[in-house]
DNA sequence: CTGTTAGCGCGTTCAC
DNA sequence: GTGAACGCGCTAACAG
């Protein structure tokens, strides 16, 4: 109950016998206000404790300094890593940003937007859902400048992601430079780009190197279990390893053969993907990590560009992932061996 | 480049040719308008694309339907959850949610507490850091309403959090009943009431079954594998059992364990919060788990409630934690001894 | 039940 | 370099 209204620019103004606009000049700074001025401008808004309205500036510049933020959830290392960046880089830039998730939902996903509208937030970066319609996301948003994360948004939008392609491909080689006869790869059934991508990457590897592509679509538990059982575990040529596609594909597959009593230590296992027990899983897991924080970077200063006006032809950055080789590839198989 | 302007309640008032305060009380409803003057009033909005200014209308309240959260980080299940649940819920009741963190630093945690109030938030959900100096916190904050989630803040606050003591002394009872000689603890070296309360559980429990307290204070990797070993492995009563007081250090615990070779197979294990991943490691983990999505509701509706203007006195909501028995307490034998 | 008026706090002309 | 006046879009008083 100390201070029971806040002191606004016109309290300061009198407080330092000037007027408002001088004070609002040299509250943003940079405009000329003579020192002397400036100074007792500068002991009044001390000892007042004044501080801008926020709401009334952006009231009136019509820029709210925000960005929104909207993701799927928050569950995963990739995403986790990639908000806490995007934070970083915002407040680096005097941004605040505006959370929203969407859980793969694309109608929650036009709500949330329609909700960063709203709330008049100056860019929006967004993890497109699954079934995402883009034509009414773009219509939604009108002229809010948008750059997508992860998955892309059509292709007339700014996006950072994941090389998907190659991911799937240099995974695929080096399960197949372990001489993995017979490799299964796993995948959601969700219609995600990257998904397609990173499975286009792994049939081509085999292709190349001559091998029969077989895929499992992860749809429910059960299947799951029992697909993956006879794979790995049929009379003619069985499974002697598995590419998971995604996190959730890499959770799903260790619960199946949790459940199945079936462990890595004998089949190869790449997961694209880092997660964060993958380093103490036994065997470990061999993984390819997603630069989450140089995602993130990229894609709040392109997002930073478009907000200040930037008209450039659309831009899509694909980055590299890296390849973590821990144990279950059959790197260190000293590793995967204990007792 | 549709709308070059974003048409105002005015607009709306001319279209349906009536005032704008009509129009006004019309959209927020309730309010008492006549049938026929509505009607003509929702069609102009409607072909007007008419939204309200949410800036505008906050500046004018002075209140913005936006509600504060200010965790640590994201990245475990609990938190992921809990700030699920928070979103849904404000968004139930009409507010916005607008997300920060602040990675457990409370020199950080202040200026994001100061970017909130700038951006006049309602109210906040806190999950404090563990340095936190609440004197401070509170002058910062002023009248705002706050609600303190998973840890305290101070005792003149609203809070929701689980019951640590309880966790502590529960997860050691049934250790105790699986005949463990010898339980060591392991903690991280925060200044967190909550760390410091199961402590304490797991003490009393000891205590009353005549056991020797042996806690480990995790502080590096090298220190924490180094002290676990020898508990573990030393000739004069080696420990049994690991009683983990929280997320953060299970996981250092698993890393160290896994860095050292060593299985849990024979060894107790309970942690004090579950993880995504509890369910499938070797053994499954038997864990405390924090009812995240309560937590979030009852804060949630405790906070909505102070900023509706609700002044009793603080509320301190003590929850109950869910023992869930998998494999790693010694339950379940037939599961972890497998191959 | 309805319309007019007066700010909410700020940034921005435009004269001085 | 400085200040007075106006308006961003909306809601809360009033008067009709």
């Amino acid at each position: 109950m100390e201070e029971i209204k806040r002191p606004t620019i016109i309290d300061v103004a009198r407080a330092a016998r000037v007027g408002a606009s001088t004070v609002s000049r040299h509250v943003r700074g940079g405009k000329s206000v003579s020192p002397e001025v400036a100074k007792r401008i500068g002991i009044a808004i001390a000892q007042l404790g004044y501080e801008p309205n926020t709401l009334a500036r952006s009231l009136r510049v019509g820029r709210t300094q925000t960005l929104g933020v909207l993701f799927p959830h928050v569950n995963n290392v990739f995403f986790g890593n990639a908000i806490r960046t995007v934070q970083r880089e915002a407040r680096r830039s005097g941004f605040t940003v505006m959370l929203l998730m969407h859980e793969e939902d694309a109608k929650l996903q036009q709500e949330q937007l329609a909700s960063l509208k709203r709330s008049q937030v100056d860019g929006i970066i967004l993890v497109p859902a699954a079934e995402t319609n883009v034509a009414q996301v773009r219509a939604l948003l009108g002229n809010t400048p948008v750059v997508a994360l992860d998955r892309p948004l059509g292709s007339a939008l700014d996006c950072v992601m994941l090389d998907n392609y190659m991911a799937g491909l240099q995974a695929t080689e080096h399960l197949l430079w372990h001489k993995h006869r017979h490799i299964v790869s796993v995948t959601a059934p969700y219609k995600l780009h990257p998904l397609q991508s990173r499975l286009k990457g792994h049939e081509d590897a085999m292709d190349g190197a001559g091998k029969k592509v077989e895929t499992i679509v992860w749809r429910d538990t059960e299947q799951l279990e029992g697909d993956l059982c006879l794979a790995l575990q049929r009379k003619r040529s069985p499974a002697t390893a598995i590419l998971s596609m995604s996190y959730s594909v890499t959770i799903a597959i260790l619960s199946a053969l949790h459940d199945r009593n079936i462990r890595l230590h004998e089949i190869g296992f790449i997961g694209i993907d880092d997660m964060e027990f993958a380093s103490f899983l036994d065997p470990s897991l061999t993984t390819v990590a997603q630069p989450a924080e140089q995602f993130a970077q990229l894609a709040v200063g392109q997002l930073l560009r478009r907000t200040a006006g930037a008209t450039e032809s659309p831009v899509q950055v694909i980055l590299p992932g890296n390849l973590i080789i821990r144990a279950s590839c059959g790197c260190n198989p000293a590793l995967s061996k204990r007792r």
